[in-house]
DNA sequence: GACATCTCTCGCACACTGTGCGAGAGCATT
DNA sequence: AATGCTCTCGCACAGTGTGCGAGAGATGTC
């Protein structure tokens, strides 16, 4: 086994902050820049030297390697996600706030789909995060793992929701072609399945976006509905 | 707007096949097995050239670049994902066998978790994989684009759940550590919640594939009872 | 038989990527 | 003045996907 060994950047202690010069927020700050300008594909550790006014090895003075430098700009994605108090609110709009919430960052920063759910939650404000979900479960009623495991199920609903979401508005973006000649082609793909052309006529008549937001609901309430059943027994 | 166009093998004719010698299929079949042996990062073109005694740039006659590639292969997982017959079985023992499959199916090609949810799923098996899907809803009692939504609540589910359990197996090979090490790096980690950590002490007793394959159980049944309850309504 | 056309192979080259290494600059302490 | 520590960065290496154009070999067509 001589594989690479994995660490995270969480195990490890930080390099003790010295003097001003640069930083390790200030790097981390101008990434999560190019990848919200650029995308994944975007950020390349020249490109951000270069951003930097630094040569591009330079930053591994502060960052033991690129994955670590992802870890730390996903953890900030982490940050902006809110998580309302269930005490206040009630544990059902709390989790439905959650789930919103998530959603609309992610949205905010499609880069982190190739981060979410790959590369391991264990920054500060993402275990910070995890911890008021759980808060928001236990104030429901639930005991034990069951309390991870409706965390668990909310969670992976908006991933595999929101992922698909990002795909899909990237593809759009990088196309010359629009909604419908996009459609059309999708519409020749399944032409040999009368029952979804159907059902692909039926959303042509409605704003994409309202579309996906009204699936998201949809499931979401249903999950929320099949906890709050777990919850009655 | 120069940005490259976006494309999917299934929008184009595939090129008539000729002659045996080389053949789509056969450069596709290699692909999966180099994807099964070594994952997503041991696939290139160069490697793949090799397996087939070609020289690198030959492929590019039957396929137009990597991605094209990617999504034929990708369509062979989907190929594996067995959906049963609604009419036989109920709709609700039909979903769950779909989720348990798409699960297996998933955790046996663990690339495809780079793939699932990023790239159209328009080939033939997927599409008629789709299909099959949307029928068990419509035997359950949905109409109109509620069938796609339900389809689509189940489907996310699966990816959120079936994701990080890939990414996990991945970074535990990755590492010289064993499950205990792991865990107390964890646990150092969320240090700060007391009640994270409790939670993760309960889990240490069990087998991590039985903790997943419960978590796993116990969201499904929670989304199809929400379903369900949607249904009654 | 000779020539043209079409199918297919592949070496070269280009522009990129992450990052190990080692030389050096600037500053602080002794 | 000398030593050592913190930090920068150019070079180089081993890769990546893939555009291009030269050619091989088969298959018509006159």
């Amino acid at each position: 086994m001589t594989g690479k060994q994995f660490t995270s950047v969480w195990f490890r202690e930080p390099r003790k902050a010295a003097a001003p010069g640069r930083s390790r927020e200030e790097i981390v700050r101008a990434a999560l820049e190019l990848l919200d300008q650029e995308g994944m594909a975007g950020l390349s550790m020249r490109k951000l030297g270069a951003k930097l006014g630094a040569g591009a090895t330079s930053l591994y003075w502060y960052v033991a390697n690129k994955d670590e430098l992802l870890e730390l700009a996903y953890d900030q994605v982490w940050a902006e996600m809110t998580v309302p108090d269930a005490e206040e609110v009630g544990w059902r709009d709390a989790a439905s706030a959650m789930a919103y919430g998530m959603r609309t960052v992610m949205l905010r920063h499609p880069w982190s789909a190739d981060l979410l759910g790959r590369v391991p939650a264990l920054g500060p404000h993402a275990l910070s995060a995890s911890d008021r979900m759980r808060r928001i479960f236990r104030a429901a009623g639930f005991h034990g793992l069951d309390v991870d495991y409706a965390v668990a199920a909310v969670t992976a609903f908006v991933y595999g929701m929101t992922l698909p979401e990002i795909a899909w508005d990237a593809t759009a973006n990088d196309s010359d072609y629009d909604a419908d000649e996009m459609r059309g082609m999708v519409a020749k793909a399944a032409a040999d399945f009368p029952d979804m052309l159907e059902s692909l006529a039926m959303g042509a008549y409605q704003d994409p976006r309202v579309l996906r937001a009204t699936a998201f609901d949809f499931g979401l309430v249903s999950v929320l509905d099949g906890l709050e059943r777990r919850l009655a027994t």
